[in-house]
DNA sequence: CGGGTTAGTGTGTCTATACATTTAGTCGTC
DNA sequence: GACGACTAAATGTATAGACACACTAACCCG
């Protein structure tokens, strides 16, 4: 040990790749608990916690006297891919750009500062890009931030990168979010950016996002076109899934 | 403890409640784990599995040396309002209808083959829906099941009531699914339906459900209109989320 | 009064053990 | 050869104890 990495996290990854690599193809079984134990030199406690781990992924099936089977190989993406646009976009292999439109400071509307849970017309950082896939547009981001967190923004050049990334190194704590996704036609800036016509179908995704004490950090509104993005979700009986449909009605 | 429910869920479900109905309101500490402990006469494992369950779901957020705190509080549902409309929509207290538009019994094209994982021409049962909440047009359904399931579909009256609850209720076994959500424009089909012009934006749900060994059972495609239903997802740092967003390029 | 030290609390991780429950396979008998 | 009972193996659940690491607050001292 003393690597710096926790054992389950280790046998985690080393599952996580024998199974994306297809050592482990789907439908095959995994080890059992105690073939691991012995190859980890570890009791069960970590290899079972590297398992729920894969299970909550959506990745492996198991069940009492069953053995522990690689379900059909699914995508699964750190916290970090799944907030920055250009980190997913390095994940997948794939370069981000983008063309920033505004960068503005502004009294929050009432709808805005109770996303942020500021006072109304308390200051507000908005940024409004079009980004881009290879070159190509293929989304539309409008950001919004409490002046506490914007004021690093004011300063940075948001054509150069990743916002959330200077978020990070300038010590904002992003510790989770909340994202609901919806479809929704394109208004007339997005339908120019895109060059599309208005009222044409996108994927819309806001996005909350939280300290670790629960403070507002981020309000946004990304608008995906179609073809670019989708998303995938793994959900397994008896393990309720963080996913949620919520009627608007 | 031989009240038929194990220890953890007995936890998982009490938290639960207590967040829900606002006993731990956001931003507040929930009890210690010791408390718990001894609340429930339990040892830390079980605490600590309620814990876990609730962190996965997006409820709390913890660390080392920091009370355990109750994030802003996100609907949850069960795999089963996850995957039937019909659930669903009982969950959150409003009334599904159906209109069944064809049940066809057909050879299934390469597409279908390939997602149902069987033989190209292979016998498939198709079932086409307009779904309706509290009794206005919302969605158009579109089902597609090996012949070996659909056969249980075939006699069943499907202006009555939810299939999946029938499949499960013919010994089924359904037990994980993928889903994949995009964007789309409203077919003629979608249009007339739903009472919308062509072209118009729906959130689209693919949905691909499988037996615990692995075997497809269903491949489906739901179109909401938007404004009926959108999906909220809640991720934490550092727990991989089961959802990815994948580029169709 | 301010600042550093220290004790206490709380969560994260790991070990070791025990038993329950379900599945799969083996063996034996009919 | 088929069927049943038994056995072994695998995962699920729970207990108890130990230490690591992080935060908090109280305390002492300059």
């Amino acid at each position: 040990m003393g690597n710096g990495r926790q054992q389950h996290e280790e046998i985690t990854a080393y599952l996580r790749s024998a199974i994306s690599s297809h050592e482990f193809a789907p439908g095959d079984p995994l080890p059992s608990e105690s073939e691991l134990c012995q190859r980890f030199e570890s009791s069960r406690g970590p290899v079972r916690q590297a398992m729920a781990t894969l299970r909550s992924e959506g990745l492996i099936s198991s069940g009492r006297g069953r053995r522990t089977i690689v379900l059909d190989t699914v995508p699964t993406q750190s916290f970090d891919g799944v907030i920055s646009y250009s980190e997913w976009c390095r994940q997948s292999g794939f370069e981000a750009g983008q063309i920033t439109q505004s960068v503005t400071r502004r009294p929050a509307d009432p709808t805005l500062a109770a996303a942020l849970e500021i006072e109304p017309r308390a200051p507000v950082v908005s940024i409004f890009r079009l980004r881009l896939l290879n070159g190509i547009p293929a989304m539309v981001e409008r950001l919004n931030y409490p002046l506490e967190v914007g004021q690093h923004l004011l300063t940075f050049d948001t054509d150069s990168g990743s916002i959330y990334q200077h978020l990070i190194d300038s010590g904002v704590d992003i510790n989770n979010a909340t994202r609901t996704i919806d479809a929704i036609g394109a208004d007339p800036d997005d339908a120019q950016l895109l060059g599309i016509t208005e009222g044409a179908p996108l994927l819309r995704v806001r996005r909350r996002a939280f300290t670790s004490n629960g403070t507002p950090v981020e309000s946004s509104d990304d608008r995906y076109l179609p073809g670019t993005a989708s998303f995938t979700l793994n959900t397994i009986r008896g393990n309720p899934s963080p996913l949620s449909m919520v009627s608007a009605r």
